[in-house]
DNA sequence: TCATATACATTTGTTTCTTATGTATCTTTG
DNA sequence: CAAAGATACATAAGAAACAAATGTATATGA
C-alpha cells in the first residue's frame, strides 16, 4: 500500500532537506531508497518529482552537488548550504506545526445544529 | 501567518469531508469562516478551491445538496451520503497515518556517513 | 545473455491549488 | 443614504508540484 498521491504534495522538498540535514551528503537514488525503506514502501519518490526537486533546490542556493565516479557510472551527491541549513529549519518547523493544525482539525466533534 | 500554500494540497477534500461528518450539513461559505476560525487564520480556503472541490465531491457522490432562501439570497447545504461517510472515514484515516509517517521521517537521526 | 538494479535526466501530462473576475444581496457605518 | 465590507454563489486562467513515460548508460546476478 501507498498513499494517495496528493499527499506528497508539498512535503517532498521538506523530506529531502531534512534527510540532506541527517545525512551530510546523498545522491538521488539513494535518497528514494532510503524514503522507501524508512517508511516501509508507503512513500515512493518517483524520479520525475526528485530530480526536478534537486535541481530547483541547487538553483536556489540550498544544496552544493559534488560528482563522483562509481567504476565509470556517475553519482551526484548533494549537501546543505549554510542558508539550506536555515531553510531546512524553517520547512521541518513549518510542516510540523500544520500537522499539529491538521490533527487538531481532524479530531474536533464540533455540533452546532 | 499562514501557511505556504502547497501544504495545502491533498488535505482539501479530507478537511471538507470531515467537517461535513461533524456538523451534518454546512455550506460553502460557513465552511472557509469555519475552517479560518478552528486554526486561527492560518488556513484560508479560497473560493476557486473549496467550490470545484464542493462539485467534485457532489459529482461523485459523496455529498448531496440542498438549496435554501436566506431572504433573496440563494445558500446551498451540503451533508454526506452513506458512501461519502465511509470514504470519510477512508481519507481521514489515511491523512492520520501519512502524518503519522512525515512525523517518523521528521524526526530520524539517522547517521551513516 | 537477459532481466533487474543502479543512476542520471527530461518531457508530457494531470491534479490541485491560487488569483482574478463576475454576479448579486445584505449589513454596517460615517 | 451612500459606500464599504460582508455574505454567497460561481467560473476561468494560470502556476506549482507532482506522476508516468521515455531516454541513456553502466553494473550485477541468475
Amino acid at each position: 500500500m501507498n498513499y494517495s498521491s496528493e499527499l506528497l504534495k508539498g512535503t517532498l522538498k521538506t523530506i529531502v532537506l531534512k534527510l540532506l540535514a541527517d545525512n551530510k551528503k546523498m545522491y538521488g537514488y539513494e535518497i528514494t531508497q532510503r524514503v522507501k525503506g524508512l517508511t516501509l514502501n508507503k512513500i515512493q519518490i518517483t524520479e520525475g518529482a526528485l530530480y526536478p526537486t534537486l535541481h530547483s533546490l541547487e538553483a536556489d542556493g540550498f544544496v552544493t552537488t559534488e560528482t563522483e565516479f562509481i567504476g565509470k557510472r556517475v553519482r551526484k551527491y548533494y549537501s546543505l548550504s549554510p542558508t539550506g541549513k536555515t531553510k531546512t529549519k524553517e520547512k521541518v518547523s513549518e510542516l510540523a506545526d500544520f500537522m499539529e493544525t491538521m490533527k487538531f482539525l481532524l479530531d474536533i466533534k464540533t455540533k452546532t445544529t
